[in-house]
DNA sequence: TTGCGTGCAAAGGTTTTGCATGGCA
DNA sequence: TGCCATGCAAAACCTTTGCACGCAA
Protein backbone atom coordinates (compact mmCIF):
# COMPACT_ATOMS: atom_id res chain seq x y z
CA UNK A 1 0.00 0.00 0.00
CA UNK A 2 2.07 2.86 1.25
CA UNK A 3 5.80 2.27 1.37
CA UNK A 4 6.25 3.68 4.80
CA UNK A 5 9.82 4.10 5.93
CA UNK A 6 10.66 1.65 8.62
CA UNK A 7 13.39 1.43 11.10
CA UNK A 8 15.13 -1.88 11.43
CA UNK A 9 14.96 -2.54 15.12
CA UNK A 10 15.97 -5.55 17.11
CA UNK A 11 12.39 -6.11 18.20
CA UNK A 12 11.12 -6.13 14.66
CA UNK A 13 13.75 -8.67 13.62
CA UNK A 14 12.84 -10.92 16.53
CA UNK A 15 9.22 -10.89 15.51
CA UNK A 16 10.02 -11.70 11.92
CA UNK A 17 12.32 -14.52 12.95
CA UNK A 18 9.62 -15.96 15.11
CA UNK A 19 7.00 -15.85 12.39
CA UNK A 20 9.32 -17.40 9.86
CA UNK A 21 10.03 -20.21 12.28
CA UNK A 22 6.36 -21.12 12.58
CA UNK A 23 4.86 -20.99 9.10
CA UNK A 24 1.36 -22.36 8.58
CA UNK A 25 0.61 -21.66 12.19
CA UNK A 26 -1.83 -19.36 13.86
CA UNK A 27 -0.39 -17.42 16.72
CA UNK A 28 -1.89 -14.76 18.90
CA UNK A 29 -0.27 -11.63 20.22
CA UNK A 30 -0.11 -13.34 23.58
CA UNK A 31 1.67 -16.32 22.06
CA UNK A 32 4.30 -14.04 20.63
CA UNK A 33 4.89 -12.32 23.95
CA UNK A 34 5.11 -15.59 25.84
CA UNK A 35 7.44 -17.19 23.34
CA UNK A 36 9.85 -14.31 23.25
CA UNK A 37 9.83 -13.96 26.99
CA UNK A 38 10.61 -17.64 27.48
CA UNK A 39 13.55 -17.23 25.11
CA UNK A 40 15.16 -14.42 27.02
CA UNK A 41 14.17 -11.84 24.47
CA UNK A 42 11.15 -10.25 26.05
CA UNK A 43 9.45 -7.45 24.18
CA UNK A 44 6.94 -5.01 25.57
CA UNK A 45 3.46 -6.01 24.67
CA UNK A 46 2.62 -2.62 23.21
CA UNK A 47 5.54 -3.03 20.86
CA UNK A 48 4.28 -6.43 19.86
CA UNK A 49 0.83 -5.06 19.05
CA UNK A 50 2.26 -2.08 17.21
CA UNK A 51 4.65 -4.17 15.16
CA UNK A 52 1.95 -6.70 14.36
CA UNK A 53 -0.18 -3.91 13.00
CA UNK A 54 2.67 -2.69 10.83
CA UNK A 55 3.47 -6.13 9.53
CA UNK A 56 -0.16 -6.65 8.60
CA UNK A 57 -0.20 -3.34 6.74
CA UNK A 58 2.91 -4.36 4.90
CA UNK A 59 1.37 -7.69 3.94
CA UNK A 60 4.06 -9.70 5.68
CA UNK A 61 1.65 -11.37 8.02
CA UNK A 62 -2.09 -11.87 7.92
CA UNK A 63 -4.56 -11.19 10.64
CA UNK A 64 -7.54 -13.43 11.22
CA UNK A 65 -10.52 -12.70 13.37
CA UNK A 66 -11.86 -16.10 14.18
CA UNK A 67 -14.22 -15.14 16.90
CA UNK A 68 -15.03 -11.82 18.45
CA UNK A 69 -13.95 -12.77 21.93
CA UNK A 70 -10.89 -14.83 21.36
CA UNK A 71 -7.72 -13.00 20.48
CA UNK A 72 -6.88 -12.27 16.89
CA UNK A 73 -4.67 -14.74 15.08
CA UNK A 74 -1.68 -13.88 12.98
CA UNK A 75 0.07 -15.98 10.42
CA UNK A 76 3.19 -15.57 8.39
CA UNK A 77 2.58 -15.21 4.70
CA UNK A 78 5.18 -17.32 2.99
CA UNK A 79 6.60 -15.80 -0.17
CA UNK A 80 5.45 -18.69 -2.35
CA UNK A 81 1.85 -18.27 -1.30
CA UNK A 82 1.97 -14.93 -3.02
CA UNK A 83 2.97 -16.61 -6.25
CA UNK A 84 0.41 -19.37 -6.13
CA UNK A 85 -2.32 -17.09 -4.95
CA UNK A 86 -3.52 -19.83 -2.71
CA UNK A 87 -6.42 -19.07 -0.48
CA UNK A 88 -6.64 -20.36 3.02
CA UNK A 89 -10.01 -21.15 4.53
CA UNK A 90 -10.78 -21.77 8.14
CA UNK A 91 -13.09 -24.11 9.92
CA UNK A 92 -13.86 -23.76 13.57
CA UNK A 93 -15.41 -26.50 15.65
CA UNK A 94 -18.25 -25.15 17.73
CA UNK A 95 -17.77 -27.81 20.36
CA UNK A 96 -14.08 -28.23 21.04
CA UNK A 97 -13.02 -24.92 19.52
CA UNK A 98 -10.41 -26.50 17.31
CA UNK A 99 -9.32 -24.44 14.35
CA UNK A 100 -8.68 -26.18 11.07
CA UNK A 101 -7.27 -24.44 8.10
CA UNK A 102 -7.79 -25.71 4.63
CA UNK A 103 -5.87 -25.23 1.44
CA UNK A 104 -8.25 -26.74 -0.99
CA UNK A 105 -8.72 -25.95 -4.63
CA UNK A 106 -12.33 -27.00 -4.56
CA UNK A 107 -13.04 -24.45 -1.91
CA UNK A 108 -11.52 -21.80 -4.08
CA UNK A 109 -14.42 -22.42 -6.39
CA UNK A 110 -16.71 -21.00 -3.77
CA UNK A 111 -15.10 -17.67 -4.36
CA UNK A 112 -15.54 -17.90 -8.10
CA UNK A 113 -19.09 -19.05 -7.71
CA UNK A 114 -20.05 -16.28 -5.33
CA UNK A 115 -18.46 -13.76 -7.62
CA UNK A 116 -19.92 -15.07 -10.85
CA UNK A 117 -23.42 -15.95 -9.72
CA UNK A 118 -24.00 -13.67 -6.80
CA UNK A 119 -21.69 -10.74 -7.46
CA UNK A 120 -20.19 -11.13 -4.03
CA UNK A 121 -16.47 -10.81 -3.40
CA UNK A 122 -15.69 -13.23 -0.62
CA UNK A 123 -13.11 -12.23 1.96
CA UNK A 124 -11.30 -15.35 3.15
CA UNK A 125 -9.61 -13.43 5.91
CA UNK A 126 -12.83 -12.78 7.73
CA UNK A 127 -14.90 -15.76 6.73
CA UNK A 128 -14.90 -18.75 9.01
CA UNK A 129 -16.87 -21.94 8.57
CA UNK A 130 -18.50 -23.03 11.77
CA UNK A 131 -19.54 -26.57 12.46
CA UNK A 132 -18.40 -29.79 14.04
CA UNK A 133 -15.07 -31.49 13.58
CA UNK A 134 -14.60 -35.21 13.09
CA UNK A 135 -14.05 -36.02 16.74
CA UNK A 136 -16.97 -33.98 18.00
CA UNK A 137 -19.46 -35.42 15.55
CA UNK B 1 -30.99 -29.06 17.03
CA UNK B 2 -31.34 -28.94 20.73
CA UNK B 3 -34.47 -27.67 22.44
CA UNK B 4 -32.85 -24.55 23.73
CA UNK B 5 -35.72 -22.29 24.72
CA UNK B 6 -36.78 -23.36 28.17
CA UNK B 7 -38.69 -20.60 29.85
CA UNK B 8 -40.71 -17.85 28.29
CA UNK B 9 -39.72 -14.80 30.26
CA UNK B 10 -40.70 -11.19 29.98
CA UNK B 11 -37.14 -10.21 29.15
CA UNK B 12 -36.94 -12.69 26.33
CA UNK B 13 -40.17 -11.37 24.83
CA UNK B 14 -38.92 -7.82 25.03
CA UNK B 15 -35.80 -8.72 23.17
CA UNK B 16 -37.73 -10.53 20.47
CA UNK B 17 -40.15 -7.65 20.08
CA UNK B 18 -37.28 -5.27 19.69
CA UNK B 19 -35.54 -7.35 17.05
CA UNK B 20 -38.75 -7.83 15.10
CA UNK B 21 -39.26 -4.08 15.13
CA UNK B 22 -35.89 -3.44 13.50
CA UNK B 23 -35.49 -6.03 10.74
CA UNK B 24 -32.63 -5.68 8.30
CA UNK B 25 -30.72 -3.73 10.91
CA UNK B 26 -27.66 -4.65 12.82
CA UNK B 27 -27.59 -3.69 16.46
CA UNK B 28 -25.07 -4.21 19.20
CA UNK B 29 -25.65 -5.52 22.69
CA UNK B 30 -25.19 -1.97 23.91
CA UNK B 31 -27.86 -0.70 21.52
CA UNK B 32 -30.31 -3.21 22.91
CA UNK B 33 -29.60 -2.19 26.49
CA UNK B 34 -29.90 1.49 25.72
CA UNK B 35 -33.09 1.11 23.73
CA UNK B 36 -34.86 -0.93 26.36
CA UNK B 37 -33.73 1.36 29.13
CA UNK B 38 -35.03 4.43 27.29
CA UNK B 39 -38.36 2.67 26.94
CA UNK B 40 -38.81 2.01 30.60
CA UNK B 41 -38.09 -1.68 30.25
CA UNK B 42 -34.52 -1.91 31.36
CA UNK B 43 -32.92 -5.32 31.37
CA UNK B 44 -29.72 -6.30 33.08
CA UNK B 45 -26.87 -6.38 30.65
CA UNK B 46 -25.87 -9.91 31.62
CA UNK B 47 -29.37 -11.02 30.74
CA UNK B 48 -29.10 -9.30 27.40
CA UNK B 49 -25.85 -11.06 26.61
CA UNK B 50 -27.15 -14.41 27.80
CA UNK B 51 -30.37 -14.13 25.82
CA UNK B 52 -28.54 -12.97 22.73
CA UNK B 53 -26.40 -16.06 22.93
CA UNK B 54 -29.47 -18.27 23.20
CA UNK B 55 -31.22 -16.56 20.32
CA UNK B 56 -28.17 -17.04 18.16
CA UNK B 57 -28.02 -20.72 19.02
CA UNK B 58 -31.67 -21.04 18.13
CA UNK B 59 -31.08 -19.36 14.79
CA UNK B 60 -33.53 -16.58 15.57
CA UNK B 61 -30.94 -13.88 15.30
CA UNK B 62 -27.53 -13.84 13.72
CA UNK B 63 -24.30 -12.61 15.15
CA UNK B 64 -21.81 -10.75 13.04
CA UNK B 65 -18.27 -9.94 13.88
CA UNK B 66 -17.26 -7.10 11.66
CA UNK B 67 -14.13 -6.21 13.51
CA UNK B 68 -12.41 -7.79 16.44
CA UNK B 69 -12.44 -4.71 18.65
CA UNK B 70 -15.81 -3.20 17.95
CA UNK B 71 -18.81 -4.80 19.55
CA UNK B 72 -20.54 -7.71 17.85
CA UNK B 73 -23.61 -7.00 15.75
CA UNK B 74 -26.87 -8.89 15.91
CA UNK B 75 -29.65 -9.01 13.40
CA UNK B 76 -33.09 -10.55 13.27
CA UNK B 77 -33.47 -13.40 10.82
CA UNK B 78 -36.86 -13.01 9.19
CA UNK B 79 -39.04 -16.14 9.20
CA UNK B 80 -39.29 -16.35 5.42
CA UNK B 81 -35.61 -17.14 5.28
CA UNK B 82 -36.53 -20.30 7.16
CA UNK B 83 -38.09 -21.94 4.13
CA UNK B 84 -38.53 -25.59 4.87
CA UNK B 85 -35.83 -27.97 3.84
CA UNK B 86 -33.90 -25.21 2.23
CA UNK B 87 -30.53 -24.24 3.51
CA UNK B 88 -29.97 -20.54 3.78
CA UNK B 89 -26.56 -19.00 3.59
CA UNK B 90 -25.77 -15.47 4.56
CA UNK B 91 -23.38 -13.00 3.06
CA UNK B 92 -22.48 -9.87 4.91
CA UNK B 93 -20.96 -6.89 3.19
CA UNK B 94 -18.08 -5.58 5.25
CA UNK B 95 -18.49 -2.10 3.89
CA UNK B 96 -22.17 -1.20 3.80
CA UNK B 97 -23.30 -3.89 6.21
CA UNK B 98 -25.89 -5.25 3.85
CA UNK B 99 -27.09 -8.75 4.52
CA UNK B 100 -27.70 -11.03 1.58
CA UNK B 101 -29.61 -14.28 1.80
CA UNK B 102 -28.64 -17.01 -0.58
CA UNK B 103 -30.70 -20.03 -1.48
CA UNK B 104 -28.44 -21.78 -3.88
CA UNK B 105 -28.08 -25.45 -4.57
CA UNK B 106 -24.52 -25.03 -5.62
CA UNK B 107 -23.65 -23.68 -2.24
CA UNK B 108 -25.18 -26.73 -0.67
CA UNK B 109 -22.35 -28.62 -2.25
CA UNK B 110 -20.01 -26.88 0.08
CA UNK B 111 -21.57 -28.79 2.89
CA UNK B 112 -21.21 -32.09 1.12
CA UNK B 113 -17.67 -31.30 0.16
CA UNK B 114 -16.62 -30.32 3.63
CA UNK B 115 -18.21 -33.43 5.00
CA UNK B 116 -16.83 -35.82 2.44
CA UNK B 117 -13.33 -34.46 2.02
CA UNK B 118 -12.63 -32.77 5.30
CA UNK B 119 -14.92 -34.58 7.74
CA UNK B 120 -16.39 -31.30 8.84
CA UNK B 121 -20.09 -30.82 9.45
CA UNK B 122 -20.87 -27.28 8.41
CA UNK B 123 -23.38 -25.30 10.43
CA UNK B 124 -25.15 -22.88 8.05
CA UNK B 125 -26.87 -21.11 10.93
CA UNK B 126 -23.64 -19.96 12.42
CA UNK B 127 -21.58 -19.51 9.31
CA UNK B 128 -21.49 -16.16 7.59
CA UNK B 129 -19.64 -15.25 4.43
CA UNK B 130 -17.92 -11.92 4.71
CA UNK B 131 -16.92 -9.85 1.75
CA UNK B 132 -18.03 -7.06 -0.51
CA UNK B 133 -21.36 -6.71 -2.25
CA UNK B 134 -21.83 -5.62 -5.83
CA UNK B 135 -22.29 -1.94 -5.05
CA UNK B 136 -19.35 -1.71 -2.71
CA UNK B 137 -16.92 -3.40 -5.06
C1' DT C 1 20.29 15.59 15.61
C1' DT C 2 15.68 14.11 14.42
C1' DG C 3 11.84 11.77 15.30
C1' DC C 4 10.33 7.07 15.20
C1' DG C 5 10.40 2.92 18.16
C1' DT C 6 10.15 1.10 22.73
C1' DG C 7 8.45 -0.10 27.32
C1' DC C 8 5.84 0.41 31.35
C1' DA C 9 1.66 1.21 33.39
C1' DA C 10 -2.89 2.47 33.11
C1' DA C 11 -6.93 3.11 30.61
C1' DG C 12 -10.46 1.58 27.43
C1' DG C 13 -14.38 -1.14 26.10
C1' DT C 14 -16.77 -5.48 25.53
C1' DT C 15 -18.11 -9.63 27.40
C1' DT C 16 -18.24 -13.08 31.12
C1' DT C 17 -18.91 -14.82 35.78
C1' DG C 18 -20.32 -15.45 40.94
C1' DC C 19 -23.93 -15.45 43.74
C1' DA C 20 -28.23 -14.40 45.80
C1' DT C 21 -32.88 -13.48 44.42
C1' DG C 22 -36.97 -13.86 41.57
C1' DG C 23 -40.13 -16.20 38.39
C1' DC C 24 -41.78 -19.86 35.07
C1' DA C 25 -43.75 -24.38 34.65
C1' DT D 1 -41.56 -27.24 44.32
C1' DG D 2 -37.57 -27.52 41.31
C1' DC D 3 -34.96 -25.27 38.22
C1' DC D 4 -33.88 -21.91 35.28
C1' DA D 5 -33.48 -16.92 34.48
C1' DT D 6 -32.33 -12.52 36.23
C1' DG D 7 -29.58 -8.66 38.00
C1' DC D 8 -25.95 -6.43 40.16
C1' DA D 9 -21.26 -5.84 40.67
C1' DA D 10 -16.90 -7.32 39.88
C1' DA D 11 -13.79 -9.77 37.18
C1' DA D 12 -11.66 -11.17 32.97
C1' DC D 13 -10.06 -10.26 28.66
C1' DC D 14 -7.72 -8.28 24.70
C1' DT D 15 -6.11 -4.14 22.94
C1' DT D 16 -4.97 0.73 22.87
C1' DT D 17 -2.89 4.91 24.68
C1' DG D 18 0.11 8.46 27.34
C1' DC D 19 4.48 9.63 28.24
C1' DA D 20 9.36 9.54 28.95
C1' DC D 21 13.40 7.44 27.34
C1' DG D 22 16.31 5.08 23.89
C1' DC D 23 18.01 4.14 19.49
C1' DA D 24 18.30 3.93 14.19
C1' DA D 25 19.46 6.71 10.35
Amino acid sequence: MDPRPKYKTKQRELLLEYFESVPETHVTAGDVCKYLKSHGAGIGQSTVYRQLESLVDEGIIKKYIIDGNSPACFEYVTPDSHVEGEVCFHCKCEKCGKLIHLHCDELNEIQSHLMAEHSFKLDPLRTVFYGLCEQCM
